[in-house]
This record gives C-alpha cells, sequence and structure tokens, in this order.
DNA sequence: TTGTACGCGTTATCAT
DNA sequence: ATGATAACGCGTACAA
C-alpha cells in the first residue's frame, strides 16, 4: 500500500472541458482553442488553461470528437494469426508507414475464421475506421466480399485477391517457385513434391502456377501426387513428409513453401534419417533462422514481408489522402528473390 | 472498371438512426430499441426497421455510443516490437482472453521509444481504453510511470516491475537462469558467459540474478566481464560471442538469453569453427523452432509466451469487471521449464 | 480576444 | 407500443 497522489482508486470520474474551463476561470470556448492551435489567445489564459489541464489531467474524448467530424485516423489490419513472423512483420511495416502518416493500426486475428471477419468488419465499421489492410482467408466467402464492398472505407487485400475494385499488394510467389522448380529440374530432378497450403488463395494459385508451368517447360509430366496443398502447419509437413517418403517411387526433393512447413518437413527427414542433400533436396520458403543456420543451411525463396506491409499501407494512404479513388483498383508486387545455400544437390542416382 | 454495385465510389455519406426511421416511417427511438434488444415491439415494426438498416447498411456509431455512456470494450497492448515472436505469441493468447469476453484488443509497438510509450498513453485515453497491457521499455521512466499512475484505466504490466500499484505478470525467469547454470557448473564449467539484454528491467534483474546466485552458492568467483547485458539483438549475440572469444581466457559455456540471440550466437561460433558442445556449451531462451533443429539441438529454457498473454488479459480482466480494486497489486508468474537437448557436455580438457 | 449556443448520433426518459 | 426530446463532450460560428 504505497502511499500514492490522489488518483482515483477505483471509478475515475469523467472530466470535461467544462471543469477545466471552471478551474481556469474561463469558458469552454477557449479552452478548445487552447488545445487546437488557438491562433489567438493570451499568453496569460493559456497559461492558466494549460495548467488546469495539467491538474485535472484531462484529455478531450476522442469519441466526442469523432462526433464533431474530427476523423478517427485509425485503420485497421486483419489477419489470421499473429503468430505468424510473416504477419506481424507486415504490420510491423504497415504500422511504421501509418504512424508515421499520424494514423493508428488497429491489428485483430481472425482466426482464419469467416464468422469472424465479418464479424471484425462491422467492428471496425462502428468504429468508423478510415480504412483496412486484410488479408481474407477464403476468397470465395461470399459473405466476407459483400461485407468488404459495403464499407464506408477503402481496403487492400494483402496476399489475396478478390473480384472486388480494391487496391492489393502481394509478393511475386509465381516467379519464386518456377524459379526454385527450375533450379531443382537443372540438378536433374524428375519427381519434385510440393507442400503448401492456401489451395484457394492468390498465394497458392501462384506457386501451383510457377511449379506446373515449370515443369511443363521443360516437359516434365507432373504427378498430383506430389502435390500437397492443404495447409502451411507445421505438423503437416511433417506428415506428409512421411507419407511421401513412404510412397512406391518418392520424390527427390521437396519444395515447402510456408513459415512453419520447414521445421515439420526436416522433423520428419531427420527422423527417418534422410540426408540433406544427399538423398533429399530441399527448398523452402520464406527465409528464417532456422533456413539460415540449419545444417546444412536451406536455399529458399525470400521476401521481404516488412517491405510489403508497408507498400500495403501506402496503397491504403494514397486512397485516404484523396489522391486516388476510393476503390480504385492497383495491384504492387513485392519481388521474390531465390537463395541459393546448400540444402540442394542432383538426384540420388 | 467493373459494373459494380451502388456503392458509393468516392465520399460514402454518413447514414444515421434519422435515415433509417424515415425510411421504416418509425421515429429514432424506435430503431434504436429494435437493435438494442427491444423488450416491446411490434413484429411488423421490427421487420420493417431490420429491412431499412439492412437496405441503407447502418451500423451505429461507437463514437456516439460511447458518448452516451457506453462502454468502448477496448483495451491496449503496448511493447517495442510485434515482430519479437515472444510478444507476438503474448498479444494472440492476450487476444484470445479478451475477444472471448467481447472485449478488442488494440496492438501498437513503441520501438522502444519513451515518447512513443507516452504518446500511446495518451491516445489509448483519449480514446477511453479501459484497460493496458504493457511491456514497458525502461522501468525507470519517469514520465512514462506517471502517465501510467494518472491514467483513468487499469494497467498490467507484462515482464516488467513498476514501483505502481499496478498488476504483473512475468515468467520466472530467475529459476531458469539459476537452474541452466547450476547445470553447467555441475558438467564442470567455470567460466560461463552470459549474453542478454534488459539490463534495467526485471526480466534482465531476475536472469543475472539466478546466474549470480548459482555462481555463489557453488563457490565460483563471478567475471564480470562474462556478463554481456546490453542488447538482445541478434547482431549483439554475434559481436559479444566473438569478442568473448578473443579474450585471453574465454568462457567454456555460453547462457544466451533472446530470441533473436541465438542466431547471432551460432553464428560467430560457426564462423569461428568452434564445436557446440565440444569446445564451448550452449545454452538459449526462449524456445524456438531453431533451437530445436540446429545440429546439434540446443538446450534450452523455456516458457509459454502465448500462456503469459492469456495470463495478463485474465488479470486485466478481472479488475475489468469490478472483482478486484482497480489498482490492486498482484503478480502472476508463469514457470520457466529447463529442456535438456544436446548443446552442453563438459567444458574441454 | 473571449463567451455563448448549436449540432454531431446515440440512448434513455418522458409523454402519448 | 411508439414518438418526441434531453443529454453525453466537443468544436466552432457568431455575438459581445
Amino acid at each position: 500500500m504505497s502511499a500514492a497522489k490522489t488518483t482515483p482508486a477505483s471509478r475515475p470520474a469523467r472530466i470535461t472541458v467544462h471543469d477545466v474551463a471552471r478551474v481556469a476561470g474561463v469558458a469552454i470556448g477557449t479552452v478548445s482553442r487552447v488545445v487546437n492551435q488557438a491562433p489567438s489567445v493570451t499568453d496569460e489564459i493559456r497559461v492558466r488553461v494549460l495548467a488546469a489541464i495539467d491538474e485535472l489531467g484531462w484529455t478531450p474524448s476522442a469519441a466526442a470528437q469523432n462526433m464533431r467530424g474530427v476523423a478517427t485516423r485509425m485503420v485497421g489490419f486483419v489477419f489470421s494469426d499473429m503468430r505468424n513472423p510473416l504477419y506481424s512483420a507486415m504490420a510491423k511495416g504497415a504500422e511504421d508507414v501509418l504512424a508515421n502518416a499520424g494514423y493508428m493500426l488497429v491489428v485483430a486475428s481472425s482466426d482464419g475464421l469467416e464468422s469472424r471477419e465479418t464479424q471484425l468488419l462491422d467492428l471496425f465499421s462502428r468504429r468508423r475506421a478510415e480504412g483496412l489492410l486484410f488479408s481474407i482467408e477464403e476468397e470465395s466467402s461470399r459473405d466476407v466480399a459483400a461485407a468488404i464492398s459495403s464499407a464506408p472505407f477503402p481496403t487492400v487485400m494483402i496476399e489475396r485477391e478478390l473480384a472486388l475494385p480494391v487496391g492489393a499488394v502481394g509478393a511475386d510467389h509465381y516467379t519464386g517457385t518456377r524459379r526454385a522448380v527450375e533450379y531443382l529440374l537443372g540438378l536433374g530432378h524428375r519427381r519434385i513434391a510440393m507442400i503448401s497450403g492456401g489451395r484457394r488463395n492468390r498465394v497458392g494459385r501462384d506457386r501451383s502456377g510457377g511449379y506446373l508451368d515449370a515443369l511443363a517447360h521443360a516437359g516434365v509430366e507432373s504427378d498430383p501426387a506430389l502435390l500437397r496443398l492443404d495447409s502451411f502447419e507445421a505438423d503437416y509437413g511433417y506428415r506428409e513428409t512421411q507419407w511421401l517418403l513412404a510412397q512406391a517411387s518418392p520424390p527427390t526433393a521437396i519444395v515447402a513453401l510456408g513459415s512453419h512447413l520447414l521445421s515439420g518437413v526436416l522433423s520428419a527427414l531427420r527422423m527417418k534419417g534422410i540426408e540433406v542433400p544427399g538423398q533429399m533436396s530441399l527448398i523452402a520458403s520464406n527465409d528464417s533462422e532456422l533456413a539460415q543456420l540449419a545444417t546444412p543451411a536451406i536455399t529458399v525463396i525470400r521476401y521481404d514481408s516488412y517491405q510489403l506491409g508497408r507498400e500495403a499501407a501506402l496503397l491504403l494512404l494514397r486512397r485516404l489522402e484523396g489522391k486516388v479513388a476510393f476503390g480504385a483498383e492497383a495491384r504492387v508486387e513485392i519481388p521474390t528473390e531465390f537463395v541459393l545455400r546448400e540444402s540442394c544437390a542432383a538426384p540420388p542416382a
């Protein structure tokens, strides 16, 4: 029980401009003028008002200000799970850009639930957010798409694509994946497995497209059994790797695309005693400390998710500042980079 | 230019209860009654009102509601950088608990800047947040402490300690570190280095305390040169490891406490060609995919940061629901676990 | 230069 | 059961 200040211990009373005005012995209009870059206020009055504000610890109610038409300067960011390092980096990138422009970023997780996505859209709508960065889980969600198009603010899709007039940012997964597969083909691989998720969104389509086109271009027939595309979870990587290894003719290379997949794939490979790259070549995405420091170091497809978040925020800002129409379509693409390390070799003879 | 719906293309007009009332042909009070579990409204009227709401796409303004005294049901979470997996996991834990109780979590990064911390405190104050989860950068910040104690909402400190009547949650770093050092001492190590950050906060003090007490208890004199406690950055781990290796009598073991330090330490060790655990024993914290899958697998001090976030939210909720006094002191401690893997051995003869 | 009064959109209290 | 109206805290046009 420290002898603290006179801070109310239980229910802090609402203090308003009127209280400040009374204490300072002025009218409420004057208080308002003092706090809002007043063009004309006597120094003496200003001091008195500021003293009163300080004494009472008053802060203007954002709600009341907002009712007066003052913008909330708040934008939302909705994605499935903050623990995904890709998303937290994007959020930080967006936050940095937005904070710099005087906006506050409000981050919320949807857990990949359509119901929670619409719920959050409604929440941001009621709170009068000015814009939204959104990584929708299922691009085919009718309800969510409807909510987006009827929302009173512009939306920028992140790593997703909708048949709606909104901005979008994403990494060039097509080229990244294609280059990785071409590299493996060049090494002599013919049975290349791909483990990933997002079957129903832009990222997944781009990756599949890159994979398939690389194979087709090289005249190699693709085997559907080598495409394991149902989840980004580490567990999935573990299970599917085991499954692949158990097949009659297992792959000689695995491309694992998704933050957490690499650990699962590596675990399974080690458990089975498979040597990388001797018995199995491996390429992952995105880059990570694990990929850099694993033994052998893992060749990866890398892209800068922090930068992706920045670009998304920039795209949104252009709409907020009226430089671009509310519903203008636009897509910004972040490049992917192929980082050669030591996890690939020619297939075993 | 898709022939989209009638969505306004530039400036969506503010639509209000009055609009809804007009369209439905009722009074605004009735609209309010319909949306707020109206105890008595004719089914026919209710249907008309709901139809009007749907037609106009109206959502009540949270600002106006808040002015009427409706709680914001919003709590803030401030920490240095969302990209730290520890924080994003905590945030998700807190978000899960709070969302379940009908609260929205607003996450904001301070970048470890005192100025931004006070700025955010002010922001949450103006927005009438109902509570705050806070991981202050410097426990000695006078301004920030003042802002916390005069804020009109309860605060729960995360992994930090203040001489203020607030709740707090943290992991038991003292025991975790002490057990790790005792283990190394038991292996025969006498020169044990510790690399970490947070010299001025609870986490750092607990870790230093555990380290020092373990040494003292074993009658081993501590060498201040082995304590490198100025940062959690990967780069710092890299540089300090190099520095330690360059000393006349280098350590035989390193304890690296901080999410990103392990990668830096490992990089430096590999660059110098030092074998783990043959020439150098290594213990890290927290656990990570890298620690699990590095070769050799790294022995770690582990704690559940997601759970830590949950506990913090629970502590705050008790205050919000009035079960506990606004400024009651309380500390919840999460256990740390010592996970033995393969990165430690007896020191080289 | 400073004070007064109105309105923002909602909920709640009256009447009807 | 429903309609009219006051009040919440702030910014600002207008009056003094």
